[in-house]
DNA sequence: TCTGGGGTCCTAGGACCC
DNA sequence: TCTGGGGTCCTAGGACCC
């Protein structure tokens, strides 16, 4: 047994909203999150055929739906499915009004959110005022929200944050009470025999694949490979997975969720093959401009853009149906502005593309800088800002708390094909009420 | 997965500098 | 010139997460 007497012994509870968007949905309907056969799907985007964003238990269960179906697979005539578009905004509002009331069990620098239906708490110092366990204080905690916002929420409690991840996304999800507690002593008995390795936090596909290439199959396999051969053959990545095998997380939260690279980048799935230049270039400079306007308002310059071009399936030339396409990156003179992002963008779609015919475009703007310059730019203003002044004020709360994975709002208006329907999408889906 | 959208981080090779 | 070694920056590409 590895000798944990100098790791962290902290009180780490890792919550998520169970099925967010869903649950958010039902309890507007009057339903029970945990009964109602509700998927929320949005119909709308670029392919037409919809994607499904959350589902709720009973509807995975019932249907074998999955948050990533396609609206084919939806049963749609099914008079027991309720179907739901998707309502942003509401989200928002729900996950902050959840966030404050964490803020009633632990200080605000202790709350991390982590993504739109998941927050990290350090309950260290907080948890003993209100309970004789960390147990008792989280189910507290899942009453309160219960109590606030008719959601259930899930509970891992770990020793550092990474145990309460894993507790969390592997036993609490199962439990009855929704709440499961790891400790050091238990990685043996509960992470160890895991054999589907891509169900681990950091593992996905490939590396799942690597590693059954090098005779690792479970967690177990891993935590006893040699650790130096890990290294060599996976690179940094590598040693997390050994340290992670033995529930090893050294990092201290603050440092480990905020972000050292911050960038921000708008893209668009096409709704049909794009081929002529011209109409393809509308596309680009709807999309720069989107991304300058949200440089602008967050008083940032870039120094670096990179543009994402993805091919259609038609350009795909062996036989696997694989989707192909070129990134491109280019250090930049330190700007915001519509005509020079968009200039960048295009002088870089020119270099690259060879006439393929187009399904998927991003553009990203990274290394930033604060804009020093301030400068009133007339005839460059943003006249959706103010009209939108609340939604951006609630974002920015989201966005300042999130550091990253953050929410998107897309609130440019251009003239231009798509740009104007998008106006009202958050995060690229419908976000409801006010703003269409 | 015949394609959602927005992010962060890591690696590797080449250019260039001293 | 059959030229060392270390460091940084730039770009492309890959992997993963929610």
């Amino acid at each position: 047994m590895y000798n944990y007497s100098n790791e962290p012994r902290k009180v780490i509870f890792m919550i998520d909203s169970k099925s967010f968007y869903a649950s958010v949905e039902s309890v507007a309907r009057g339903l029970n999150p945990l009964r109602s056969i509700l998927v929320v799907m949005s119909t709308e985007n670029n392919t037409g055929s919809g994607l499904v964003l959350a589902a709720s238990p009973m509807a995975k269960k019932i249907f074998g739906i999955t948050n990533v179906s396609r609206a084919t697979d939806v049963p749609i005539h099914d008079k027991r499915l309720v179907i739901a578009q998707p309502r942003m905004n509401l989200y928002i509002e729900e996950n902050l009004k959840i966030n404050k009331l964490f803020q009633q069990f632990a200080s605000n620098d202790d709350i991390h959110p982590y993504s739109i239906d998941e927050s990290i708490i350090d309950m260290t110092t907080s948890w003993k005022l209100f309970g004789n366990s960390p147990y008792e204080v989280a189910r507290k905690i899942q009453l309160a929200v219960k109590g606030k916002t008719g959601i259930y929420t899930t509970v891992g409690i770990g020793d550092n944050p990474l145990l309460a991840k894993f507790a969390l996304d592997i036993e609490a999800k199962h439990n009855h009470s929704l709440i499961a507690e790891w400790h050091y002593e238990d990685v043996p008995d509960k992470l160890w025999p895991i054999t589907q390795l891509d169900d681990i936090w950091s593992i996905g596909s490939r590396t799942a694949e690597k590693l059954k290439k090098n005779h690792i199959n479970s967690m177990n396999d891993l935590a006893h490979f040699n650790p130096y051969e890990l290294k060599n053959k996976f690179g940094v990545i590598g040693s997390q997975l050994f340290a992670f095998s033995w529930g090893i997380d050294r990092s201290i939260i603050h440092d480990k969720y905020t972000p050292k690279e911050k960038s921000y980048g708008n893209s668009q799935v096409l709704p049909k093959d794009y081929v002529i230049q011209s109409e393809i270039e509308v596309v680009i400079r709807e999309i720069a401009e989107q991304v300058a306007a949200r440089l602008r308002s967050h008083h940032k310059v870039a120094t670096v853009i990179n543009l994402g071009i993805g091919f259609s399936l038609a350009e795909s030339t062996d036989s696997g149906k694989k989707y192909s396409g070129f990134g491109s990156s280019l250090k930049i003179d330190s700007t915001n502005s519509n005509a020079q992002i968009t200039k960048y963008a295009i002088d870089l779609f020119q270099k690259k593309w060879h006439h393929e015919a187009l399904r998927h475009i991003s553009i990203s703007c990274g290394k930033l800088v604060d804009d020093n310059s301030q400068q009133l730019d007339m005839f460059d203003t943003n006249n959706t800002e103010q009209k939108n002044h609340n939604l951006d004020n609630t974002i920015d709360i989201i966005r300042k708390k999130y550091g990253f994975k953050s929410i998107v709002k897309l609130s440019s208006k251009s003239e231009g094909a798509t740009a104007i329907y998008r106006a009202g999408l958050v995060g690229g889906h419908a976000g409801g009420n006010t703003y269409e």
